[in-house]
DNA sequence: TGCCATTTCTTCAATAATAGTGAATATATG
DNA sequence: CATATATTCACTATTATTGAAGAAATGGCA
């Protein structure tokens, strides 16, 4: 069996968009927010998958809410980052930052090049 | 098909320690750095396995050299960052940089706690 | 009131791609 | 030929992706 891993871009990218929304996220927004940050589509059932097996090691944990009084307001589950989760974002982040200090063909790039 | 996706994390950390070795940038070192930054032992063949699909895909590009005078001195096979593959990695490193900003459970956590 | 179309959100099933492991293989030198 | 260095291989596990189906809610209209 494979070993404990590094955490996954796609798994990073929504933990960090989780943390954003704060007590707004449930599946739909941490999708557009990848979107609107990553600037691709992101496909509604990966987001929901990922979050799955996150659950499933700890990194967040959901709850369901109450159905809202809108059109469509089927009752959401939303998600949390775990302590654990805060722990593997922030190591992850540190080894990445060791790693591209120091190599000035990355750091000092501004954006995509006109 | 699965379509076009982001760099996985260990794809990125490999290319980052390549960028880092410069011209002694093979197998077995790219290996021990990435153990060295990330603190945890990594198996060589997939490390290879990850530098063959990288080199599929046009991230990286490969060219033997000649044995060296040394017990074992096998040729060894060096490899180096593609234009391609430094886009992607900028393009990441972007991404990740600005999700993680104005995260300060995040970003103002200096290491390991006590 | 009682349906049903519509909306929002979640789950599922199936496939592709990536990660990880241990053993085997290839080539050097002493 | 034993040993050292480096790479390749075969195989399994985990993660990513997609498209479609399923659940639950409201709004409007006969």
């Amino acid at each position: 069996m494979a070993k404990r891993t590094f955490l996954g871009e796609f798994e990073l990218m929504i933990l960090l968009a989780i943390l954003h929304l704060g007590d707004e996220a449930y599946g739909v927004p941490v999708s557009r927010e990848l979107e609107n940050y990553c600037g691709r589509s992101i496909a509604l059932g990966s987001v929901y998958a990922s979050l799955e097996r996150m659950e499933n090691k700890g990194l967040v944990s959901s709850s369901v809410g109450d159905p809202t009084p809108e059109r469509g307001g089927k009752a959401k589950r939303y998600f949390r980052v775990t302590g654990e989760g805060l722990r593997e974002v922030q190591e992850t982040r540190q080894v990445l930052t060791r790693l591209w200090q120091g190599l000035p063909q990355i750091t000092e790039w501004k954006g995509r090049q006109a």
